[in-house]
DNA sequence: TCCTTATATTAGCCTTGGCTAACCACTGCA
DNA sequence: TGCAGTGGTTAGCCAAGGCTAATATAAGGA
């Protein structure tokens, strides 16, 4: 229906949504001139799928966020089938779904989805939306605003930096790991975490990506 | 590397090959017009990917000839993941690799030909090339060339009527099918056959597009 | 051989989605 | 309150890949 390139600059708003998003930012999202942007909002307002307020930014109408959301979906359905099947691992599949999402036809998604059994989160644990777009509440809370000393659940790791992505897998740490903070450094927000009975570090920067669960006490 | 387009005219070009394809022919395949597939030959010309002739037609120099194989190897091997792992009919699976095979990395092409075990027939029975364009001497022959009276067994069906694929699937008749010729009409060229204890009528056009083979006496 | 017809090419136009350069608007600080 | 700096827009360019209309070539039949 879309060209790759709409498709792209939808998911993009979405990311940087659900606020105005500034043309400068969505150009540097997608790493193409401020002018191109521009150029593409217009567009996008003319199919009805964002409002523009010029010199104020872009936001998604609901039909751009449905548009913006099935394509959200099939990246998600893609990553979790590509990592099912033939065993990517989690840096590894980002950048394949980028380039598939948009040859994926509404049959072969159903078909993944139903393959992989309607699954809900994908494999870096982010939130997989319904076929209408549907999107649970979001309770997951950022691992650098977490409690100091509670049992916490590792729910949600970042998906498009695989230098990143390594790292944590090399120490451990993705969807379903179970830590604890054990102090947090008072000047640059820095972490001092425990795996197991293993001690680790973990920078605010990274900290910031990282998105936990915990129980909370009746 | 290549556009879509450019990966979609070498593949037409491959198919409609290895002689000299007309502008017509090229067009007509792709369904653009005449004018168009000229423009697109002198592009690819200049590229190296065909040695043009002008009013003589097209053909793939080496170079654009293992550029095509690559993308019948991706189309392929799709065709063959796609059945295996979502089973996926034979009659579905080609407009769906259709889309996907221009966006898949060389990475995943490797991935998957490794999952299915380096496959050299894709569901329909086509050589897949392999990963450096190797294709294996084609032995099988049209169904309608085929001597009367001997146990064939059906090597290749078409891949792109998905028409014709549901007719001849109803029909039980598919890769691995044996059967037995047991007259030819003479006026059409119509096939009577037997599969099995059943006596089935082929039409000549739909047996000009199986393909068989056969044990030979020594 | 010449003419008709089919096939090829050329010319010229359009849209998409990039780009740079130049200009405009907003904001915040002095 | 005015101006510098950042961000946003406009103008104008380009290449890719479509299209139609007009023209050119080749080839077969009279």
């Amino acid at each position: 229906m879309y060209s790759v390139a709409v498709e792209d600059y939808l998911k993009s708003l979405w990311k940087l949504g659900p606020n105005n998003v500034g043309t400068k930012q969505l150009a540097d999202n997608l790493r193409v001139s401020k002018a191109s942007a521009t150029k593409m909002i217009l567009r996008l307002a003319e199919k009805e799928l964002v409002d523009h307020i010029p010199y104020k930014g872009a936001s998604l109408t609901k039909k751009g966020e449905l548009e913006a959301l099935s394509i959200v979906r099939k990246h998600r359905l893609l990553e979790t089938f590509l990592s099912q099947t033939l065993g990517l691992g989690r840096e590894e599949i980002h950048d394949e779904a980028e380039k598939l999402e948009h040859a994926l036809s509404k049959n072969l998604e159903m078909a993944i989805a139903e393959y992989l059994g309607n699954p809900t989160r994908d494999p870096h644990g982010h939130p997989i939306p319904g076929p209408n777009g549907e999107l649970y509440n979001e309770r997951d809370l950022p691992l650098c605003d977490s409690p100091i000393n509670m049992s916490l659940t590792v729910m949600q790791v970042p998906d498009d930096d695989p230098s990143i992505l390594s790292w944590l897998e090399n120490n451990g740490i993705h969807p379903g790991t179970e830590l604890k903070i054990i102090s947090r450094d008072k000047f640059d927000g820095g972490l001092n975490v425990k795996i197991g009975a293993i001690k680790k570090r973990i920078s605010s920067s990274i900290a910031s990506l990282v998105k936990i669960s915990f129980e909370v006490e009746n």
